[in-house]
RNA sequence: GGUCCGGUAGUUCAGUUGGUUAGAAUGCCAGCCUGUCACGCUGGAGGUCGCGGGUUCGAGUCCCGUCCGGAUCGCCA
């Protein structure tokens, strides 16, 4: 006889039926005369209890059994009796009288419990990953996951996308994010890379008149790691032939729509806002807001002018901006220790302070309140800042960008630490109208916003040349909650366009030619217009699954360090591997000690 | 690469001004227990205080170095 029954799936039905189950061992109760046995699989938990009155031998077996022990158990489904019952478990109704019990694997004491209420360093659940994944919680996740690629291939597919696989030994290209690079053993000294993304096959798809692509498919880039940036990560590639920006965006949002149905059960109806880049930096300080709660950056340039405070009209003197967020009801909540706290947060930002006002019921208080003594000016403040008594002012004078950062990442910050919004939400908003290039200081030269094959808009072609920065993009990022789950464009498909956007990036036309010249060439023989976006799979399905880290959805992630604490990867490789590759290890450490 | 925080029992942590035998909870082991579901009760085992060096009569505690983990900034077209 094989398994007739799923733990978590053992219901009232069942009732009377004997059943036989397979599973581990979750917890073993043993009251003496008789033992209950959490049994888990990864549909749910079933209690099964072995009676020494009736069953004594088998009691004898049960004695032995320890958590995670894997068992196979035939038994009778028994209804529970009143007081018996337990609200919390989804079987909590039956239970499973033992009649047969078979120890199929034993398990040493695992390093920690599996169960969801877990508080152990993600260092030690990676390494013993495999039993980390036996949560419930973990096994949720995957599900998720599962849930969200299967709803997304079911849409695209009855949009008549086709799945079409591209290269994962490609070439390396210097722009952009580091590359992982792949010796090539054929070929001595020479190198593929892992590809960032699929951005240019799928272009070249396009060209070749497939007119619908779409692609769930890894990435890799060589940079270092946050809570939602892995070295390896998911991506939905999309790409459209004769689409304009507005058809792709809608279809992108139709998808989403879809994947909340169809995941979370929840029916979005109303269109996701659209901001322009502009306006997201001017009112957010982020190309990338979290609408779900206000607390606008508010702009006092203006306003501030009129005082004799020197750090906010010298600021706007030298070209730059005083902007402002209102904490509401902060007077109360911020000690003076805490808005330092506050300051520490603008400065790793780049400001250089962070000043305050509190609206008090004795009026503007604070150690730059006396410069805003005049009634006048203070209630032109409180109006320019939306604020009111009992309201917290925090300032940043500085270049608009150094601005826009500190005071967008202060308004992150106090959106959860104030918990500004409810964490079950889902926001989406559409951030369009990107600049194409932004002026690298380091590098002393224009780099692309999103990448070099974004298309400008039609009416800044002309201005490519000549005034880069104010070019605008066909460029549209979608964003959930405050990260940036994808970003795509129209891309360029002419040749001239595309040698222009190389010029301004700095390339020389040979340059251009080594690295790009396939694609150019292949613009030659009548390429459509075509574009698409890329959504990120982990950040998305994290987002879903309301979980604070990538790590948590990615079955086998990498720690902080890029490397996997399970299996130990990276390691070092025989000497006869490096010969067979014609490669050497340089000792740059001790070459640096030698000079 | 920078800055900050941390590393003590299997796990999560406490450990005061440098001072006797390094503690708690949980887990683990043993005994008892027939309605538990965070089972309960009794007892027990369990430590290279990350590693190396230094200061000191004496270092978990102070100093230097180093490794590891985390947060964050840079970086991530």
């Amino acid at each position: 006889m094989t398994r007739t029954n799923y733990c978590g799936q053992v219901t009232k039905d069942n009732l009377g039926q004997s059943v036989k189950l397979n599973g581990w061992v979750q917890k073993r109760r043993d009251l003496g005369g008789m033992i209950f046995i959490d049994l888990r699989d990864t549909t749910g938990i079933v209690q099964v209890v072995f009676n020494g009155e009736v069953e004594k031998e088998l009691l004898e077996i049960a004695e032995t059994l320890r958590a995670e022990y894997v068992v196979e158990i035939e038994g009778n489904v028994v209804e529970r009796m009143e007081g018996q019952v337990n609200a919390n478990m989804a079987t909590g109704e039956i239970e499973i009288v033992a009649t047969g019990l078979k120890v199929i694997n034993e398990s040493k004491t695992p390093a920690f419990e599996i169960k969801d209420s877990l508080n152990v360093s993600d260092d030690i659940r990676m390494k013993y990953r495999y039993l980390d994944l036996r949560r419930t919680r973990m096994q949720e996740n995957m599900k998720i996951r599962h849930n969200t690629k299967r709803a997304i291939r079911n849409f695209l597919d009855n949009e008549n996308f086709i799945d079409i696989e591209t290269p994962y030994l490609t070439k390396s290209t210097p722009e952009g994010a580091r590359d992982y690079l792949v010796p090539s053993r054929v070929h001595p000294g020479e190198f593929f890379a892992l590809p960032q993304s699929p951005q240019l096959f799928k272009q070249l798809l396009m060209g070749s008149g497939f007119d619908r692509y779409y692609q769930i498919v890894r990435c890799f880039r060589d940079e270092d790691l946050r809570g939602d940036r892995q070295p390896e990560f998911t991506q939905v590639d999309i790409e459209t032939s004769f689409l304009s920006e507005e058809e792709i965006r809608q279809g992108t949002e139709n998808m989403l729509k879809h994947v909340v149905k169809e995941v979370k059960g929840i029916e979005i109806t109303d269109a996701f806002p659209i901001i322009k880049y502009d306006d997201a930096m001017e009112k957010y300080g982020s190309d990338k807001p979290d609408i779900r709660f206000e607390m606008y950056l508010n702009d006092v340039s203006s306003i501030v002018t009129e005082t004799d405070f020197r750090v906010f009209t010298s600021a706007v003197e030298n070209g730059g901006v005083v902007k402002g967020i209102t904490v509401k009801g902060g007077t109360d909540q911020f000690t003076r220790k805490q808005i330092d706290g506050l300051e520490e947060i603008a400065k790793t930002h780049g400001a250089k302070g962070l000043a305050w006002i509190k609206a008090t019921d004795e009026g503007l208080t604070g150690p730059i309140s006396k410069f805003f003594e005049d009634e006048a000016l203070a209630s032109n403040l409180l109006d320019g800042m939306g604020a009111e008594e009992g309201d917290l002012m925090l300032f940043v004078a500085d270049e608009a960008k150094v601005a826009f950062d500190a005071l967008g990442a202060l308004r992150v910050h106090l959106g959860k630490e104030l918990e500004l919004y409810n964490p079950e939400e889902l926001a989406f908003i559409w951030v369009i109208d990107w600049p194409l290039l932004e002026f690298d200081e380091e590098a002393d030269r224009y780099v692309a916003a999103h990448h070099p094959f974004t298309r400008p808009k039609d009416e800044d072609v002309d201005k490519l040349l000549e005034n880069p920065t104010e070019v605008y993009a066909q460029a549209y990022d979608i964003v959930l909650n405050g990260y940036e789950i994808g970003g795509g464009s129209l891309r360029i498909h002419e040749k001239e366009l595309q040698s222009n956007m190389f010029k301004t990036l700095g390339f020389t036309q040979e340059e251009a030619e080594a690295q790009f010249g396939f694609l150019l060439d292949a613009f030659e023989y009548g390429f459509p217009p075509h574009g698409g976006i890329a959504l990120g799979l982990d950040r998305l399905v994290m987002l879903l699954a309301n979980e604070p880290n990538i790590r948590e959805v990615i079955a086998f992630p990498k720690n902080g360090r890029a490397a996997d604490p399970l299996t130990n990867a990276p390691t070092t490789v025989s000497a006869d591997q490096l010969v067979e590759l014609s490669l050497s290890i340089l000792d740059i450490k001790k070459e640096t000690e030698e000079k």
